[in-house]
DNA sequence: ACCTGAACACCGTTCAAGT
DNA sequence: ACCTGAACACCGTTCAAGT
């Protein structure tokens, strides 16, 4: 709040006339950035859903606080829900039956909200790259008798960037969708 | 830091001796709380990894605090890599490959912290059925016209309590990796 | 109607001083 | 080595007083 205000060069306590209480005031600042979120138009439904929720990820990614309320308080505002219609349409042309997109929706925009809290502790870049090498050499050197799982998959376990993981996760999670879908065709 | 002095009847500064800071008394009480959680013994692979992350995601459930520090920062004490252990051994009696397995155990963990982080928020009873159903009748009353997919589904998209969501979730999750790994074998 | 400054009730963290 | 109280630098929120 006071930060804010300081940027309006106003007082902070002036904030309250627009804003009920903070988690109002990130509410209405991520719909305001939501509305940069490009909707894509090219590629098969994959494609599309899988750019749609990585432009999503992008603005949660530079606004770590905004991820966090997001991922505490679901965002209800116009630009928020359109994006949750165009998944839903997404998911429909992706062949999901209904409760299965109705749900997925839920865990498919988890994804990439999750990440980004989950890189929102990158304060410097420096320490950050301490951080991750840190946590390589612990997966690395952990004792094979009471972790053997662990020792024998630590070059995957540390493998791979943040895109490239954010993005295997949503084809896991489509995947999945679709996998429920069958299921409920055969019962 | 306070809070827990005072419960500890001491001074808040004393506790600066034995933990570094915030982060690190939250995942040092984290590390003690997961030594409660149980490791299931019966029935197929698929129910005792559900089992377990199902035990996992109800310590935080009762500690919003913890997960939320268990998102923003991956633990990292015995107790906690014990589970990730554990995991990837289920998946492994599952069949998963190998990278599908140590990117999987990410993701599995993260639906359950997630879940609990969403939950966080609920801070009486009252008010939280109150925002529920607020959220229900917004579903439920939205422009069909812009938001065809959420009218038609609206039903779909209020249904399910947090536990069976949380079920469903977790096999979504285990089906994709499942996928992933079948597509890998037909490269 | 909107803004302001002061005040209130909190935080986490540091540090000199005690024992 | 461990604990303490005070102090510092922050928060979010409220409110009476201004215009």
């Amino acid at each position: 709040m006071r930060r804010i205000a300081g940027v309006l060069d106003t007082g902070h306590a002036s904030l309250y006339v627009y804003v009920r209480d903070t988690e109002d005031l990130h509410a209405q600042i991520l719909d305001a950035l939501l509305a940069t979120v490009k909707f894509p138009s090219s590629g098969n439904w994959r494609t599309r859903l899988k750019d749609l929720l990585t432009g999503y990820g992008e603005v949660l990614r530079n606004h770590a606080e905004l991820a966090r309320m997001a991922l505490s308080t679901q965002p209800n505002g116009p630009h928020f829900t359109a994006i949750v219609e165009q998944v839903l349409a997404l998911l429909k042309e992706g062949g999901a039956d209904d409760r299965s997109a109705a749900w997925g929706v839920d865990l498919l925009l988890l994804v990439p909200t999750a990440l980004a809290v989950e890189h929102s502790a990158e304060v410097s870049p420096r320490l950050e790259a301490e951080r991750l090498s840190d946590m390589e050499t612990r997966i690395q050197t952990v004792d094979p008798q009471q972790y053997p799982n662990i020792a024998r998959l630590s070059a995957d376990l540390v493998a791979g960037g943040g895109l490239i993981r954010s993005l295997w996760a949503l084809d896991v999670v489509v995947d999945g969708i679709l996998a429920r879908t069958a299921a409920n065709r055969m019962q």
